[in-house]
Formats: C-alpha cells, structure tokens, sequence
DNA sequence: CTGAAAGCGCTAACAC
DNA sequence: GTGTTAGCGCTTTCAG
C-alpha cells in the first residue's frame, strides 16, 4: 500500500511493481513479455502489482536496450487529398495489425517539412520509412533516410523499394476503354498532384494505345503550381479541348477528372454526350451518384499490405540485395461519365 | 578515418562522435543541444565529426533521461472519413509546428484497436493525445489514457478538455436559413456516423429553432450500422420523408447530406426545387460543382491550433485545474442545395 | 570551458 | 525459477 516511491508525478517503473510483488526486476520482465517459466503465483502477485500501480512498460526504454523499435514513418504529401488519405487509412491498418506503430509526417509539398519528418524519423529510430507520395526533394530525402529501409507506395522510387499499380496497364486500359467506345480524339490531361514517375507511365500507356489504334496524341498540362489554378483557368482549358473536337479525356487521376466535370459542367457540354471523362485511383468521391466517374481502380488495401509485407522482408534482413519493385493491376470501372462517342454513327 | 567501432549495423553514437572530434561526451551533447559557452573551435570540431559520422541523437535515449517525450497520440475514427482526413491533416500541422511528432491511431470504430492504441500511446509515454473522434469506450480510454493530458477535438468529451465548433448555435443557423427560405416541415436527418454529442447539440438547436418558429420538428436517424445502411434502404428512407411534404432537411454532417442528395437524384427529386438540403462540416467534396452542398463550415484550422494550445498548456501545467470546453463559431455556406420553398408563395 | 560520473527504465546473459 | 548485473545513448550536475 505504501506509495512512498511513486509520487503522483512519476509514472510507476519495473522496480516500483517488483517490490511491491516481492521480486525481482528481471522476474517482472519476465512477466511482461510473457516468457515461461514462471510460477504462476509469482505471475498472479506481479499482474497483481502492475494492476494496482498501473503500470505501463516504459517502450522507450525498452527500445533503447533492444536497439530496435516498432516505430513506422510515414512520409504524405497532403492528407487532406482523399486518395492519400484513403492510403494513409491502408498502411495505418496494416501497421497496427504487423505491431508497427505509425507516425505521420504531412509534407504539404514543402521539402523542408520533408526532411526535417525524415529526420525526425530517423532520430526516432523508425524501423522503417513509408513513402506515400513522391519526395519532393528525392536526393535530400535519400540522404536523411541513409539506411533506414524504406518503400514508397504508388509512386516508384529509384533510391527505394516500390509497390505500385500498374501505371501503364492502367492507362492503357482506360484508353483503350474509350477507343473501343468509338472516341477518334482523345486527350490526355495531366494534373500537377500526381506523382512525376506515375504519371509519365500513364501518359507513356495513353500515347502507346492511341498509336497502336493508329490516333493522334494530345496531351495537356495544366499550366503553373497547383494553387494557382484556378477554376477559370481550369474553364478556358477544358473549352480550348472541346472546341479543338475532342470528345474523350483520360485524366490522370480522379481529382483532375472531377475538375474537368466541373468545368464541363459550367461550360454546358454534357458529359458523356459529347465529352467522355476517365479518371485514375477510384477515390470514394468518384461513386458518388452525382460525381459518377468512370476510373481505373487502384487496390488500396492490397498495395498497403504488399507494402508493408516488402519492409518487412527488408528490415528483417530477408529481402533480396537489390530494389524491389513490385507492381499491382489496376481494373476498369466503369460508371457514367464514359459513354459513346458522339460522332460514331 | 578509423570505423573499428562503427561497424556497419549500428548508429554511430555520441561517443563515437567525441572520440572522432577528441571531446567528451558532454561537449557533444552541449554543442548538439546549441548550448551557450562551447569554443567555435571545438564547435567546429564536433560538427565536423558528427557529418563525418551522419550522426543522428538518439531521441529515445534523450527522452528517456528527459522524462519527456514530444510524441503526440492522435486517436482518428476513420481516417477514410474525409472531414477526419482534413482535421488530421491540420492537427499534423499545428504539431510539427510546435514541435510535437504526431503518432496515429486509425481505429475504424473498433474498441480493441482503440485502447491498444492508447496503451501503446502511453507506452510510448505520450507527452499528449488528441481525440479527433469520440472514444468507442469512453471509461475504457479513460482508464488507458490515465493522467496524460488529452483534448478532443470536434466531440465533447465528458473527462478531458475539448475544442469544438458551436454545434447548437451551426444547427440553429441551418435551420433558420430554411426557414427564411419559406420551408415549413423542416426534417433533422442524423447521419450514425456523427459523434453522438455533436448529434444531439446538433439535433437540440434545430428542435429550439424550429419550435420558437411555431413548426414542428421531424427527426429521422438512420437504422442500423452505418455498414449495413444500403443505397436502398436511405432511398427508401428519403421517399418517405418526401411523401411526408417535408420540403427541407438538415442533415448532422455532409457525408448524410450527400447520401440524401444522391437519393434524391435516384428518386427523380428536384434539389433544391422539391427539396432543400443542408450539411455541416464544410468538407472539400461539399464545394465540388456538382455536389454543391449549402452546410455549416466548421473551422478546421482554427480547431487545429486551438486544440494544441490548450494541450500544451495543460502539458506544461499552465491550464486550470478543471476541464476546459472551448467553443469556436461555425459560418453558413449556402451553396445550390438550399433554395425558396415551392410550397411558399 | 571541458570532463567524469550517475542514472533514466528496461532486457538479457549468467549465476544461484 | 529467480536474482544480480551490465549496459542501451543520452543529459546533467559537479569538479577541474
């Protein structure tokens, strides 16, 4: 009953719950990590103390001795951006079911921010780094990381192991999706979020499809940094399209095509009647009854778990000496912003 | 030159650096903390032998002989949820702006998944934690979160210090908009995935206005688990509310209003023609063109910043002794989902 | 201005 | 089966 080493202000150690159970440090270590061979009185008297002190293992401590902790950096370019959030939700499930604990670093495409979470990681000791969006400053990051393993998720790493959809595949898919509806002009739209290596493979599958079927290329980029876009600009772009008779766009991601519906939507062109949209990711937003997009699916869960499975491999020394990258097949959804093209009698 | 002991696995230490820069371990520790009185040429020194050495501290070994951590616990719902997304992505912010590394759990609703990740919370010796959504088990996460100072954010929490929008006055709000609008049968329509306080201050200013307006309050909450709430059974739901000549809803968040919006499109009901509807949260989808949801902002940023100041006060001991509740005001957005009523002539 | 030494809470040999 | 002990890497008096 006596508390007279465990003032109010001092969270109760291994020693407090040994004496007042009568034993040993390493006795009560024992306990805690469940190893046998202990009697199960001296067990019931140790859970008895730990109860009565609260005791909570210091895990700081204990990774400080084992050399190694539990600790998982996630490095995210935007949580607020739903198909990062979305991912975010994916890994933060897995970790917790592998015994990793995350700790979040929201860039805001900021490198500074970037590396000052990197190093941070580091200092903590992570067991390893989770990309979920490209680094923004990729050799900096490759030095603060120095050997710590790490794995980006859906945007490929050239420093890194990578799990990915299949960019490429993906466009290809929703291309062909689209010429197979009749589409003769089909743009390309990229949008400045997504990650440089995703979406040059995109746009590599869109050109490889649209030359293959023996159609002409038309790839646009949204001019100047993100927040400077605004919806005018986004307007005059989306007009200039239509009125070059384009009649389908593949975007490349769900975030840009919505854009392009909602200028469609203020321009008065109907879509899919006279303009086809096709999105990439599959982001919650896209099934919503009145967003409808057609999009290519990417596997959430599946790239999280393949993700964290590799780290593993990679932390616990069994993975291969050289880069993995691992990549996932996207599938076709198709809903109601895709139809057949106007001009196909 | 020497790495005889710095082989390839480990961290170099602050020992390592010393010995490499020919000081002690303290003069390191005094440089690397920025402390005043260190020579400029020792500095340079030891700097010199930490890039040599891509020595990072040990933030587990400081922490431990500090008594305190910067880690913060940020208990999230759902992460997928995005008005969670949004605020977890703030509350990152506001952390690595004060200096705090924010540590995640993603609970899904899961009581389990909760309080182990409070425990590993306090574990970890959590300088703080934050509750973005209720507790699934509030005495259970009591109990877990023990004395470590808490705050929620956007749900009142009966234990800990709590920052969130005006529930009360946002539903109040909302409801007069429609009732200057001319609508008469006013519905509440409550969404199971709004925290339960929210709810019902949400629920009680729409009940107050309604009645000081002489109408009479019609309030419909969704059946069952969220899971198993099929597009079926809210269209049915929505039908019914239609065939009630109800002319306008108040829903307690946007995702509800949303899912009514889209019900209501299935229906082949006019919005905002035959009926109103209006949100709360202010989430990014709510502005998308063709969502275009009237709702009540909840201010997001200001959340954020409010709810770590009061956690910092009440981590160093400068907050009062009793709970603190803070409240900040929420601003009507009317967008084109709220419009005259048709019955109002 | 710099160094030596104690100890934060825990684990893991190794004795008993 | 249980206790003793030596650190893990760092901060912080307290001497020099």
């Amino acid at each position: 009953m006596s508390t007279a080493r465990k003032p109010p202000g001092r969270d109760a150690t291994i020693i407090d719950v040994a004496r007042i159970a009568g034993v040993s440090k390493s006795t009560v270590s024992n306990v805690i990590r469940g190893s046998l061979g202990v009697t199960p009185q001296t067990k019931a008297r140790v859970l008895e103390a730990v109860s009565k002190l609260s005791y909570r293992p210091n895990v700081l401590a204990r990774h400080l001795v084992l050399q190694r902790t539990t600790t998982l950096g996630v490095v995210v370019g935007d949580l607020g951006n739903p198909f990062n959030a979305e991912m975010a939700s994916h890994i933060a499930y897995e970790a917790a079911r592998q015994g990793y604990r995350p700790m979040f670093c929201n860039t805001q495409g900021v490198a500074k921010a970037e590396l000052d979470g990197l190093e941070g990681f580091v200092e903590h000791r992570a067991a390893g780094i989770v990309f979920l969006s490209q680094p923004v400053e990729s050799a900096a990051a490759k030095r603060a990381v120095g050997r710590v393993p790490a794995v980006s998720v859906s945007c490929v790493c050239d420093w890194c192991d990578s799990v990915s959809a299949d960019d490429r595949a993906g466009a290809k898919a929703a291309t062909q999706h689209l010429i197979d509806l009749g589409h003769k002009r089909i743009a390309y739209v990229a949008d400045p979020l997504v990650e440089d290596v995703a979406d040059r493979e995109r746009e590599a599958g869109y050109r490889a499809t649209l030359e293959a079927a023996g159609l002409r290329p038309a790839v646009f980029h949204w001019g100047g940094p993100p927040d400077q876009l605004t919806a005018n600009a986004r307007d005059r772009q989306v007009a200039s399209i239509v009125a070059d008779r384009i009649t389908a766009i593949v975007s490349s991601n769900d975030y840009g095509a919505i854009e392009v519906l909602d200028s469609a939507d203020r321009l008065g062109v109907k879509v899919p009647a006279e303009l086809s949209v096709i999105g990439f990711d599959d982001v919650v937003t896209a099934g919503l009854a009145r967003i409808n997009l057609s999009t290519m699916r990417q596997p959430q869960p599946e790239l999280a778990a393949a993700a964290l499975k590799l780290l593993n491999e990679r932390i616990s020394g069994r993975a291969p000496r050289r880069l993995e990258h691992r990549t996932l097949p996207v599938t076709l959804v198709v809903r109601g912003s895709t139809g057949v093209a106007k001009t196909a009698r």
